[in-house]
DNA sequence: CCCTGATTCGC
DNA sequence: GCGAATCAGG
C-alpha cells in the first residue's frame, strides 16, 4: 500500500480528529499502526496527547541507571545492535511567568501543563463555549477579515463534499467512514478561524469536565467507531 | 497483560 | 520515504 493523496488526507483528518493510530490504521487498511504514526510524523502532524513524553530529567535518570554495559540485553529479533536515543543537548528550563494561574488552578482537578496544546481548549466565537469551571483561558480566536459574499458559489450546497472539495472555507468534519462510497465531509461554511463549522466546532473543542460530571458519550469524529 | 504514541534505523 | 522493532508511559 502506498500513501496516496486520499489516504494521506484521511490520515490527516482522522489524526486531527482525535482518532488513535490503531483506529486510523484499521480504517485505512493495509498499514500498521506504526506506519500511521510514522507517516503522521513525517507529515509534520504530531503533538497529540501521548503516554510517553520526552522528559529530560526522567530520561536522563533512566539512561544513567540503565547504562550497564556489562551484559546488554539480548535482542531476540534484531541481530545487529541498535542504539537508541542518546541524551544530549540539555535545554535550559523556560520559566513561564503566568501569574493568573494561581486563582484559576485552585479548583482545577487536573492542572496539567498544556503549553503547546491549543487543540483541545474549548472556546469559540460561534457560541459553543464549553469550559470547565475555573478554566478561564481568554485567548481570542483569530478573526481575520473576510468577505461576506464568496467569489465562488459554495460547493457544498448542491453535492456532497469529497476530499477534493476540501478547502479552507468548508467544514472538514468527516461523515461516515473513509473508503466507503458515501464517505464525505460536512462541507458547511466553517466557523471563521476553525477547520470546522460552528456545530462541529462544538464537537471538536470540548473541555474536560470533572470526572464525575461527564454524562454521555465522548465526542467521536468521522461517525464513530465502525461496527464490525 | 492490554493500550497508547515516540523514536530509531535498516531498507 | 517507509515502517518494523523498540522504547516507554498509562
Amino acid at each position: 500500500m502506498s500513501w496516496t493523496e486520499e489516504r494521506i488526507a484521511t490520515l490527516t483528518k482522522m489524526w486531527e480528529g482525535g482518532a488513535t493510530a490503531s483506529e486510523i490504521a484499521t480504517e485505512l487498511g493495509g498499514v500498521s499502526r506504526n506506519a500511521v504514526i510514522g507517516k503522521a510524523h513525517r507529515l509534520g502532524l504530531k503533538a497529540r496527547p501521548s503516554p510517553v513524553k520526552a522528559n529530560d530529567k526522567k530520561a536522563a535518570a533512566k539512561k544513567e541507571a540503565a547504562a550497564k554495559p556489562a551484559v546488554p540485553k539480548p535482542k531476540p529479533k534484531a541481530p545487529a545492535p541498535k542504539k537508541m536515543k542518546e541524551p544530549e543537548a540539555p535545554k535550559a528550563e523556560e520559566p513561564q511567568p503566568e501569574a493568573s494561574a494561581s486563582a484559576a488552578n485552585a479548583s482545577q482537578p487536573m492542572p496539567d501543563k498544556r503549553e503547546n496544546l491549543p487543540k483541545i481548549v474549548s472556546y469559540g466565537p460561534g457560541g459553543f463555549l464549553r469550559q470547565g469551571p475555573g478554566d478561564q483561558q481568554p485567548p481570542i480566536p483569530p478573526a481575520p477579515p473576510r468577505r461576506l459574499v464568496p467569489a465562488k458559489p459554495d460547493p457544498s450546497i448542491s453535492d456532497k463534499t469529497s476530499l477534493l472539495d476540501l478547502n479552507d472555507r468548508v467544514c472538514r468534519w468527516p461523515m461516515g467512514h473513509p473508503g466507503e462510497p458515501d464517505f464525505h465531509f460536512c462541507g458547511v461554511k466553517v466557523n471563521p478561524g476553525f477547520p470546522y463549522c460552528v456545530e462541529h466546532c462544538g464537537r471538536a473543542y470540548q473541555a474536560q469536565l470533572p470526572r464525575g460530571a461527564r454524562r454521555p458519550p465522548p465526542p467521536l469524529p468521522f461517525g464513530g467507531p465502525r461496527v464490525r
